[in-house]
DNA sequence: TTGATAATGAAATTCAATTTCATATTCAGG
DNA sequence: CCTGAATATGAAATTGAATTTCATTATCAA
């Protein structure tokens, strides 16, 4: 069985929180776990049309906003306005370098930068939950 | 002349790009420096509003975006979904502490976090034009 | 099997942000 | 100081992503 482990985090979530087991999410979460990452609600729609032509694109953003519940999945608000998802589960916690020209995504982790985080935020008595860095430059190919 | 160099900046840019001096943008770029930082569009409407009550939401807009054009102003991203717009003129480039629960915004400043992001970059091949580092959290009284 | 509950999909709505357009203002050249 | 070409303004319309509504359908525990 294809991602056996995520879908069992999917299902003890929907379990947990007495939601239903449908075909639907099924889906979403098996077409989101195939596909390259920082997806767009609307690209995932596109995607698991092809195989299930009369979902809807509430029910992908509905879906998409569980996996992130459950863990499976992680928002990424981008300057461009368009909101992107990406694997979260089994994934180290990385930041990106975005591409302001191409729009290229690079994921990049440094573990220092984790730990400097976790001071900057301790020294001014938050608690973090989430971080997220963007770096936004220019990649090689779009330098000129 | 209180913002004296705040405006010869913008007016110099004014010139440069052959646009026009009027009240308005003058109204607006001082209402913008006299007031606290983070502000959204909306909020800076309803002050400018209070001195000069014709001003449409339209031309905020657009001269906030100038304002961010010669470097007065800088764009904040949030993950509430508005855009908000801090001073950028005389100030240090710092990173945010943004809190979940309240909204409560706290500036942090890491030279350390400012070089590894640098040398990030570097190692592929990106140069950085602006970046842009959320901690999300809960802040010391929201904590539970 | 059934009935209470949740999920779905289409359409409507929201909300920030941008664009359009008729009118008004600015300012350089005369 | 005029004048007119160019830009700016403000109201309203539009856009575009995201969310909500609602009638219908599907799930699942008893």
């Amino acid at each position: 069985m294809p991602y056996a482990q995520e879908r069992e985090i999917f299902e003890a979530h929907i379990r947990k929180k007495n939601l239903k087991h449908t075909e639907q999410r099924t889906q979403i979460l098996v077409t989101f776990l195939e596909t390259e990452r920082h997806l767009t609600v609307e690209e995932l729609y596109v995607l698991v049309r092809k195989k299930y032509p009369s979902i809807g694109y509430a029910t992908i953003s509905r879906t998409v906003k569980l996996l992130c519940d459950c863990g499976l999945c992680s928002e990424l608000k981008v300057e461009d306005g368009v909101t992107r998802y990406e694997h979260l589960y089994g994934h180290d916690h990385h930041d990106h370098l975005i591409c302001v020209d191409c729009g290229r995504f690079v994921e990049v982790v440094s573990p220092e930068i984790e730990r400097l985080q976790e001071e900057l935020a301790a020294e001014n008595d938050f608690t973090i939950e989430r971080h997220r860095l963007g770096l936004y430059g220019k990649c090689k190919k779009c330098r000129p």
